[in-house]
DNA sequence: AAATAGTTTAACCAAATGGTTAACAAATGT
DNA sequence: ACATTTGTTAACCATTTGGTTAAACTATTT
């Protein structure tokens, strides 16, 4: 092989285009162009453009699960889950900004495709977590809550000013710098908040 | 004239076609057949692609932001406003499930035609509503906060669920009818929580 | 070194897509 | 009634776009 890496930059360039103008907006001479190849090897190596959206989608999924799932899975508390997702999410998708945005565009785009991971090994599952806030209900560590609305509550908080930012900081009139260090904020205030909420 | 809602229908058409498909992914032809006229007319009153989105994208800045503007200028209280904000925009929301995404997506994927509108007279701003807040802590009604991360707590906690729908839905296992008596919940669940952690 | 298998490119292709044109129809003004 | 403006359509056009092909080039095997 002349140079092993090139299925790799293929992937890395169509993660870059993808991610910021989907799969709609995407195209395939952009993806070639930024892997510095001809267009070609993008169908040598990836059949066509939808088999590599969709590699670039299970990437991101992958990417994406274990922070679900360390709070659906490990075996910390409830308040300790909190904190811990809110550092980790925050500090992982300053690195990652287009990630949340496009999983959740393309989702809503092509549920019917989207189920395919939600059905899988990789999917996370809330039943244990929901498991758990009952037993630390009944343990009387926390006020009686619905699970899932504390779960919506802490994705809500955490996600929205990345998927939304282009809104958030046209009406809240934030530069980068402001925005940036509101995020790092929100790493305390944020568990701060929700913990609060909650404990009896 | 011969029908002189052809033109309306038209908006009307491009308005479904392209909050859901974005800019991107809408294509003229679909919203002909949307609108039941020739390819031609939308052309001929509106000149261009861009300039047809340009207009759907205006009245859905338009219709959103007096639920912004309700709370930057109102003479409510604040917790007036963040009670009637909540029930308000997501009565809206409800009744325009694909307007806040539409909005968010096209914001992040043009940033420089989107501060035609944060710098127009529509545009809401935050000026009063910071003073407000600085008022009210202290009157003593408020503890200190940052009415920036309370404006974007108050948007996270109402817009997300919206905008990140299929996600959601799909981490938590939620049908439409659970989705949707959350979402009647959260109209009192949202105001409390946040209010909670305000009032002194 | 010759044969073989894997990699890369330039040129090409068909379909999709935004947009135009020219002719026709309907309304409106005189 | 007739001319003019306004509205509408079918056919067409140029460009973009995803995808293919055949030949060339490189590395590996024998």
């Amino acid at each position: 092989m002349k140079d092993q890496s090139t299925e790799e930059n293929i992937l890395k360039a169509a993660i870059s285009v993808f991610q910021k103008k989907g799969m709609a907006g995407a195209r395939m001479q952009e993806i070639a162009d930024e892997a510095k190849i001809n267009k070609a090897m993008l169908h040598y190596y990836y059949k066509s453009k939808q088999k590599l959206f969709e590699a670039v989608f299970r990437q991101a999924f992958e990417k994406f699960a274990p922070h679900i799932n360390q709070v659906f899975n490990s075996d910390k508390s409830v308040f300790e889950k909190i904190t811990e997702f809110t550092d980790s999410y925050i500090s992982f998708v300053m690195e990652n900004p287009y990630l949340p945005n496009f999983l959740i565009q393309e989702i809503n785009n092509n549920p019917e495709f989207a189920d395919l991971f939600f059905g899988s090994e990789i999917a996370p599952n809330p039943l244990r977590f929901k498991k758990q806030i009952e037993d630390e209900i009944e343990m009387g560590i926390l006020k009686p809550i619905d699970p899932k609305q504390l779960l919506l509550n802490l994705f809500s908080l955490t996600a929205f000013s990345f998927v939304g930012t282009g809104l958030v900081r046209g009406i809240l009139n934030l530069d980068e710098k402001t925005f940036k260090s509101m995020m790092e904020e929100r790493k305390i205030l944020i568990p701060k908040l929700l913990i609060n909420s909650i404990k009896k």
